[in-house]
RNA sequence: GGCGGCAUGGCCAAGUGGUAAGGCAACGGAUUGCAAAUCCGUCACCCCCGGUUCGAAUCCGGGUGCCGCCUCCA
């Protein structure tokens, strides 16, 4: 079997077909460094890491570009009434939007570190490409898919037939849905902003257009394009992404070139907390940091993300977050038990049980990231090893096909020890010595305290003493 | 109003025609100074009704319930 995605424009599963064999030209749509990242962007973050993680494994050879936002999105497509996040959030942290987009973009990068979501190749901010965003609404208005109104270029919706059909939005729906606020200048209200004028506006740029400052869909056609070329592999985004924006992307990036934009689009679905939808008003949200403060271990959030395929709906919850914490825990001694039991021999021929979970995995994860199915294989191979009790090439040959499953999710790998930490050391030693005497009371009293410490004691048969991090303590 | 998704054991969740993966919890056992951890084992007939079929969780029709998008949002 080769990847499968289930494909949002065509609505179906099909083969990963990239333009050219072996190499893929991947774009993520990005944050708005307005704030925080909260868990459920970092799902689709995620979503865009194990996809690449899975291409690169399978044999390809990938270049992923995520988009930082970094001007302002009006809320509204009327100028006299809207507000920009970037400015209402400098406003409210008394910053100017420049501030406000390098304080929460450094935020974002820590947060992908703690999660082990790797870097892109590159991350192109929107302040940076202001001349390829002018670039491209020029050549719609050369093509004749924009026009100028008042200070403003709007994209002329009527000169793009395809318009709707990666979200399926006629215009009738769209005129029916009566939230769309016509602005008296545009030809249609399905037309949608270029570039405005707007002389409150605290970031402005000059252009052919007047002075202004670019739309809220093309930094994204231009940007991919610039870097990527005229037609991309993959294009990923939330699923709230699929209208307007990626809707707006695709009639600006084939209305300029006329060549297809993307091959393949997916979509990641919204993510539930508690049974519900995250909505910052509520202030039902969680972001990286809060989890981590509250004594989660990261990698525990990454697992708990992971576990439920991309296009399912994911409920999050903390005592989901607790069980994923127990499953990591448990796959990571079996990790450290295999290098024992593998002793340093080298990977003999998988026997039968390890290749038919191996299998599962690399079928599962070829069929649209069904990380779901995916676990199965990596738990399936961890039962069978303990089951059978492998030693030996076995037990390395288990060793190495878990350690591939991990180059793509990533949840099994311990960080290398940051301090080898001489109190707790000290302290198993004088409970080993008080055992060693029969003198439990000393020994469950150390144990005690060592569990305030959030270290956990693993006793093992032969007297050997071992100790992890319960990640939930206090430390 | 338009478009779309989901309903599988206590909880999470695979599985798209042949008699239900896996995780967490629970229970029994091994181990342990006691515990924890670990290991072994046990634990479901798939929302309701009707249909197709030798055979359906899986296909069709009809219900019921929950959720998302259509508006800044991953």
């Amino acid at each position: 079997m080769s990847f499968h995605l289930y494909d949002s424009m065509r609505r179906e599963k099909v083969p990963f077909e990239p333009l050219i064999p072996g190499k893929v030209a991947m774009y993520n749509c990005g944050p708005t460094v307005y704030s925080a990242a909260h868990i459920g962007n970092f799902r689709s973050f995620l979503f865009a890491d194990v996809l690449r993680r899975w291409l690169e494994v399978s044999g390809y050879e990938v270049t992923q570009v995520m988009n930082i936002t970094d001007v302002g999105h009006l809320r509204d497509d009327d100028p006299e009434q809207g507000a920009d996040k970037m400015e209402e959030a400098a406003k409210k942290e008394q910053l100017d939007p420049w501030k406000i987009a390098e304080k929460y973009t450094a935020l974002f990068f820590e947060d992908l570190d703690t999660l082990r979501i790797q870097r892109a190749h590159q991350y192109p901010r929107a302040t940076d490409h202001i001349p390829q965003m002018i670039e491209q609404i020029q050549q719609l208005l050369d093509s004749g898919h924009a026009y100028e109104a008042s200070g403003a270029v709007y994209y002329d919706v009527s000169s793009f037939p395809a318009y709707g059909r990666l979200s399926g939005n006629t215009g009738d729906d769209l005129i029916a849905g009566a939230r769309v606020a016509v602005a008296e200048e545009k030809k249609d209200p399905r037309d949608f902003a270029l570039w405005k004028s707007d002389p409150h506006h605290l970031m402005q740029w000059d252009s052919p257009f007047g002075r202004g400052f670019p739309g809220w869909h093309i930094e994204c056609s231009a940007m991919s394009q610039s870097i990527l070329g005229e037609t991309l592999d993959l294009h990923t985004g939330g699923e709230d992404n699929v209208f307007p924006h990626h809707e707006c992307e695709i009639a600006q990036a084939e209305g300029a070139t006329g060549k297809p934009f993307v091959r393949h689009w997916m979509h990641a679905r919204h993510l539930m907390l508690d049974g519900g939808k995250m909505s910052k008003s509520l202030g039902n949200l969680y972001t990286i940091g809060q989890l981590a403060e509250m004594g989660h271990d990261p990698v525990a959030v990454r697992f708990a993300l992971l576990r439920v395929q991309y296009r399912q709906v994911l409920n999050f919850t903390l005592p989901g977050l607790e069980e994923a914490a127990t499953a990591v825990r448990r796959l990571r001694l079996f990790a450290t038990d295999m290098e024992e039991a593998a002793a340093g021999a080298e990977p003999g021929d998988p026997p039968a049980w390890l290749t038919a979970a191996v299998q599962r995995f690399d079928e599962s994860m070829d069929d649209d990231l069904n990380t779901s199915g995916a676990l199965d294989g990596v738990f399936t191979l961890m039962n069978e090893a303990n089951r059978r009790k492998v030693t030996g090439p076995d037990a390395a040959a288990a060793l190495a096909a878990l350690r591939r499953m991990d180059r793509v999710l990533d949840v099994v790998r311990e960080d290398a020890p940051e301090d080898l930490d001489a109190e707790v050391e000290d302290l198993v030693r004088r409970r080993t010595e008080a055992r060693a005497a029969k003198d439990w009371a000393t020994a469950d009293e150390i144990r005690d305290r060592l569990a305030e410490l959030g270290i956990e004691l693993l006793d093992g048969k032969d007297g050997k003493v071992r100790w992890r991090r319960t990640g939930a303590g206090a430390s």
